[in-house]
DNA sequence: GTATCTGCAAAACTTTTGCAGTACC
DNA sequence: GGTACTGCAAAAGTTTTGCAGATAC
């Protein structure tokens, strides 16, 4: 468990939002499943599954906005489908999707901080390079294409 | 010029497609405004704009799906927006995009050749890291950001 | 009491697809 | 002549928005 549910609430409440059963349950599933690759759809499946929960889709949106607004909750782009959503607190690390397959991979970020650096003092750009996944070949879908 | 029309024309012709109207008039706009952000919309635009030319939505994605399956272009994801085109002849960039402003610097992809072939060991992907842009914060935005 | 939030519904936006007709080779 | 391509229309899929009613503080 790498922060409760509870965390999270209180971090909207000292934004001055109103805590609200839609924001519990929201806050609720993501805490309990950050370590899957979480959707919008997911988490409103997730809550929709749970009984005295109910929220609708846009609610979820709101919601998730409102806890990145918040920094507690960060979304990066796999690829052409849904944003997935990890907790800010979670290491930074970079996603590596399968063009061909879809399998994805995740590697720390580390390795490109002087890339960072240098592009930071190029172009003046702060990046957050975990936004978007990177894409590729996998192993295996390489070995097709060699083949 | 770095290409012009009919390099394009004669490239899908040796894969045995057929040169039709709309296929001339995509690759027209391709060749000549390929330092723009080229989104299939703005190259429907452009189509419609010019005499003698015309395409529908559907034609132009298949198209640009032909030329990239031929591998003379490429899009990237710089956003939440539309993929924008490049030819692929052009000079391997990373686009790196501001999240606040979408203000857009290109680098090099230079740099992290080496942070490749570590991904490669680690985890068996041959990465194509253009595919997909860098979020960031430009200097005036991470600049107001600290003010 | 009132400003904020919710649910519903619909729209926005990019991209894809089915199909009947057209045109290239 | 036959296959590939086109245009049209509609759908798919994710995310956003307008609005009337409900609720937290």
């Amino acid at each position: 468990m790498h922060i409760a549910a509870e965390t999270l609430i209180d971090a909207l409440r000292s934004q001055g939002l109103r805590i609200t059963a839609a924001r519990r349950a929201v806050c609720a599933v993501v805490a309990e499943l950050h370590s899957d690759h979480l959707t919008a759809a997911s988490i409103l499946d997730e809550v929709r599954a749970r009984e005295n929960a109910r929220a609708d889709q846009s609610t979820v949106y709101r919601t998730l906005d409102a806890l990145e607004e918040a920094n507690l909750l960060v979304h990066s782009h796999l690829g052409h489908g849904p944003a997935v959503y990890h907790l800010a607190s979670e290491a930074a690390h970079q996603h590596v999707v399968c063009r061909r397959c879809g399998a994805t991979a995740s590697v720390p970020t580390s390795g490109i901080s002087e890339w960072l650096v240098d592009l930071e003092r190029a172009t003046g750009f702060v990046v957050d390079p975990t936004h978007f996944a990177v894409t590729g070949l996998c192993a295996s879908c390489a070995e097709q294409d060699r083949g």
